[in-house]
DNA sequence: CATGCGTGGCT
DNA sequence: TAGCCAAGCAT
């Protein structure tokens, strides 16, 4: 076994049913807590991956609407998919979902695998989602590790290794496998996110109301608010960017961003980085005559939209545009033009879709 | 192992 | 305001 956390004479099953009677007692009512429907218990998933439970509640509730069961994402388009996941972020899960579906509708006759081995072969399922689909849906005695477990680990056994590295995730999951209940592993692992979520927070932990502060290190030694320890991120990047957008008839020039890399296979307006000392519109001018064969000025400034990602801050100058001349043959596959109405059908990053509600209100 | 990948809420 | 945080994964 792995070098795990767990000392030497840690009262495992008093410790468990501290843990799990509390979890009874507590529990919340969430939507994907219904039935154990392994596909609905992979969505909620994917969904709550670095996303808080409150976020993704309503995403959940209109996907599973529209796709009630895993072969009816699996026969639907990835534009409608995208259109669903629309302003949750980290849009490669919502891709890499839908692909994953359509592997386990056509290679195991639609049935999720139940073995780690199996599941984790999936795209999008790492070793966290692997070990909560098989722990909740299927009742495997599998550790489930995230962020809140790492923190209540962190606290329950004084442990400074920080959590952002790998190796330290992995010998709190050799942890898990040894404080396991393995009558019930599946409200085991939520129970320990959920304390996580409710009380072992982040800041100001409720130690006095928390059900394993008796077996708890770091309250014992007054150190909570300090675990776990986390490596600081650096800063995002500031970016300038420059977007047109450009009418025609009524219609306006949308592109669709390639499917890999930064929003992929979102919608946005045509645009560009303006490089340091470039002047804005002369930049967008000459993007849109290489890009998408339009000789066009700018007409305008339609507003400013600044949007910080966790790597990236953009500040992006919105231009209107009027054509000058434009050769229509070589429009690339990626642009189209569309009604103004017809946006709505289209997923949009939020930066973007600042734009687009901005066009619908001056319709107005 | 380090980095890229979104967004909204909270302090 | 700026920074931190949230049921991580792919490369």
């Amino acid at each position: 076994m792995t070098e795990h956390y767990v000392p030497k004479h840690f009262d495992i099953e008093s410790f468990q049913d501290a843990l799990l009677d509390w979890f009874e007692q507590n529990l919340r009512d969430l939507p994907w807590r219904r039935d154990k429907d392994p596909y609905k218990i992979w969505v909620s998933e994917i969904m709550l991956q670095q996303t808080q439970v409150d976020t993704v509640i309503p995403y959940f509730e209109k996907f599973i609407e529209r796709f009630p069961t895993l072969e009816s994402l699996a026969e639907a388009d990835e534009e409608e998919v995208l259109k669903l996941w629309e302003g949750l972020g980290y849009y490669s899960r919502a891709r890499n979902l839908h692909q994953a579906v359509r592997e386990v509708k056509s290679e195991y006759g639609g049935k999720v695998p139940d073995t780690r081995e199996e599941i984790s072969r999936l795209k999008g399922v790492g070793p966290y989602t692997a070990g909560a689909i098989l722990s909740i849906a299927y009742n495997r005695p599998e550790p489930a590790v995230d962020g809140n477990v790492m923190r209540v680990l962190s606290r329950l056994f004084h442990v400074r290794d920080d959590i952002q590295r790998p190796a330290t995730r992995k010998k709190f999951e050799a942890s898990i496998r040894q404080l396991i209940a393995v009558h019930n592993p599946s409200y085991f692992n939520q129970a320990l996110m959920e304390l996580g979520a409710l009380v072992c927070s982040p800041k100001s932990p409720g130690c006095l109301l928390c059900p394993v502060n008796a077996f708890c290190q770091a309250h014992q030694d007054g150190v909570q608010e300090e675990l776990p320890v986390k490596g600081k991120a650096k800063p995002p990047r500031e970016v300038d960017m420059v977007a047109g957008v450009i009418m025609k008839g009524g219609q306006v020039l949308i592109h669709k961003r390639p499917d890999s890399g930064l929003l992929a296979g979102l919608w946005e307006f045509p645009n560009t980085e303006r490089q340091k000392g470039e002047d804005w519109e002369e930049t967008l001018s000459r993007f849109l005559y290489e890009s998408f064969s339009i000789k066009a000025e700018t007409a305008g400034h339609v507003m400013d939209v600044k949007h910080t990602f966790s790597h990236l801050r953009w500040n992006l100058r919105v231009f209107q545009c009027e054509i000058i001349e434009e050769e229509e043959a070589s429009l690339p596959p990626s642009a189209r033009w569309v009604d103004l109405s017809a946006l709505d059908d289209y997923a949009f990053p939020v930066s973007h879709g600042k734009i687009v509600k901005r066009l619908q209100q001056d319709g107005d």
